[in-house]
DNA sequence: AATGAATGAGATTTCATTCAT
DNA sequence: TATGAATGAAATCTCATTCAT
């Protein structure tokens, strides 16, 4: 994780920094992203660089984590806990989520890059999945504590499955051919396959997606 | 794809070359595998290598080309078509397909390392994702056929998304502490995960896993 | 030079090779060029490559010398040593060969491949060198006879500096945009520069070119 | 083009470089070369000179760069602008680059390096020939103000003339035997060559050459 | 607090040639 | 006569990282 010093620069340099980084490990991966080409595009040197960093696993981290944090503020907790209808209100926080998504494209990448790393990256990547399993625990928690999310599975297991299917529709969305309408359904199906999957027995109707 | 040549190796030779890449590309993914390394623990040449393969893009298609197909053959498709029961039936073939990539550590390995390449590897791959198409069409439409699977969302979509599912599970199994019972749980949830996903509506009771 | 096994190959197989390894080493010039390439179109096994050739060098001997060959039989020897007008004749001469060159696009890519080989080619070339001294020998042995061409200067100087004005024309040829008039204007250029440096003073008016 | 950061080393590292590699590429020609063996005699590591250079193309273009920039200096501009006989100062100009060549061997050498280069090395030589082209429009447009030069030829393509057959000379002289008489000789003729090529018509008598 | 020169190992790939069969 | 498997050196280039200043 980025030395304290990293937090002394300016929130601008800071976020560019950040942002170059992003750019070039969803595009191409971890260990196909090229420490040089980034500090290159950024007109920062080598030093500066291992200054602020320690390494290109560090940096890796901090841009993930930068991402992590923008899911995780883009989902309204406050409002989900207090959501009259659980399910009808996951498909608000998903459609924002897909937005932000299809704003920042370098997400679904980055994501992609995190899949990839697997067992690799021992330390580096601990504080990744610890801010990952926070979003999944805490939006599985409250939907248990509604009734509305099965509790006959262990909350990392359903976890890990539903961030699966999710990381398969991008890949679909990825390769589809008409972009616009792909979006659209895909978005549409994660909602209803989260739910399928998720739901408690006997919490209603059978099928929500008209 | 492997040049004709490679043929001609004997069968054990040609199990050793595969069997030595597939646990340096499993190991590490596409990217950071060495080329150097799985030659020089196989004793091969590298003129020799370049005889018998394209480079490294080519050696790994053959690689995972070899395992999907190890795959294939781990389902008795003709058995799954006249089985009274499909959801049943699919359960056994899970089961054997679980028990198939525990067997063989590589074969995750090799799943997750796919999934990276994503659009990189343009023509080299193209093969292997024929042939996991293959597999999920011709599972998916026996299901269709008898009435068992959805037919409201496009085949290579619920494909995708089921896939990813199962990768997300393999990921958890893989990070999970007590192994041995970890395993049968997540294949179990496995298929009731991708019941819930393709079921047709109004199929039978809501939830058959006890 | 080919081993003397080359020439009991049916004349076409022996046209063949030596057409294909002229595409490639026109192309690319003779360091660049790849044995491996040439024998892979050829479908020619390495074995016989080396069986009926010392190796790439004597290959590209063989290629020079074929090339060669062509471009002393288009010249009409008789008709120049008898004709009135010796520079008109010359004329008709090189008219032949540009057309020469113009249909055999290698021509010129070897003449430029010959060139690049300088001193390192040692014994390989010397068969080349040979031939290209004896077109030019008798050339200007012809025109000397004649007293058309001066004789204040080795022949051999004479010839190199000829030898290298046309290659500087080809090179002018390649480079230029609008192709056809530019190839008939460096054709006829050829012949007046030609003669401006080899005409023998005071033979007759200043500049026949119209 | 080297990066801008090749010019803060001192000049000598920077002499030396350049000298290497040009004995490099002059011996061998562009292809033959190999920048292992350079780097090798100079003690420069892999990564320091691709942080100087772009590559092998690169610094062969900055090696022909360099010699050319000799080339353009050797020659006194305003001296041959103004002097009452143009011929008479060519034949200086001329003596003076033959004396620069026979100084330093590796000129004709890259000049023959450069020659093979043909079509191939697309954008790294174009500031090569922008240098060369400089060189003889400046001189056959200075010729030509003065009515030495004929004009019913394209400058470019006297240029590519003279170039090649100055290149043939050189030649000649490479393989010459008695290599001090010749030399002269071919300087001589060179001049005399040159004229006949370029004069325009009825300036003055036919043949300066006693 | 920052620079950027330097490293050197390692990457993938291509080459001409040999030789047992 | 002919094959084609095998070699291994050498090619160009990129990498993350270090460290003296």
């Amino acid at each position: 994780m980025p030395r304290p010093r990293f937090d002394k620069l300016t929130p601008e340099r800071r976020e560019e920094i950040l942002d170059v980084a992003a750019s070039e490990f969803a595009a191409r991966g971890f260990e196909a992203a090229s420490l040089n080409r980034i500090l290159e595009r950024l007109g920062l040197s080598k030093g500066a660089a291992y200054y602020y960093f320690d390494g290109k696993q560090d940096l890796f981290a901090a841009v993930v984590e930068a991402a992590g944090q923008k899911v995780l503020d883009a989902v309204d907790w406050d409002r989900l806990e207090g959501a009259p209808d659980f399910w009808l209100e996951i498909d608000r926080v998903l459609v924002a989520l897909s937005q932000l998504f299809a704003e920042d494209q370098r997400l679904a990448g980055l994501a992609r890059a995190v899949a990839t790393m697997g067992g690799r990256a021992s330390q580096a990547l601990s504080s990744i999945n610890e801010q990952s399993e926070t979003f999944w625990e805490r939006l599985l928690a409250i939907g248990r504590a509604r009734g509305a999310v099965r509790d006959d599975v262990p909350t990392r297991l359903l976890q890990h499955a539903l961030q699966g299917m999710f990381q398969g529709i991008d890949r679909y969305d990825t390769t589809a051919g008409d972009e616009r309408r792909h979006g659209q359904l895909a978005s549409r199906m994660a909602v209803d396959f989260m739910r399928r999957m998720s739901e408690s027995a006997g919490t209603g109707p059978r099928n929500r997606t008209p």
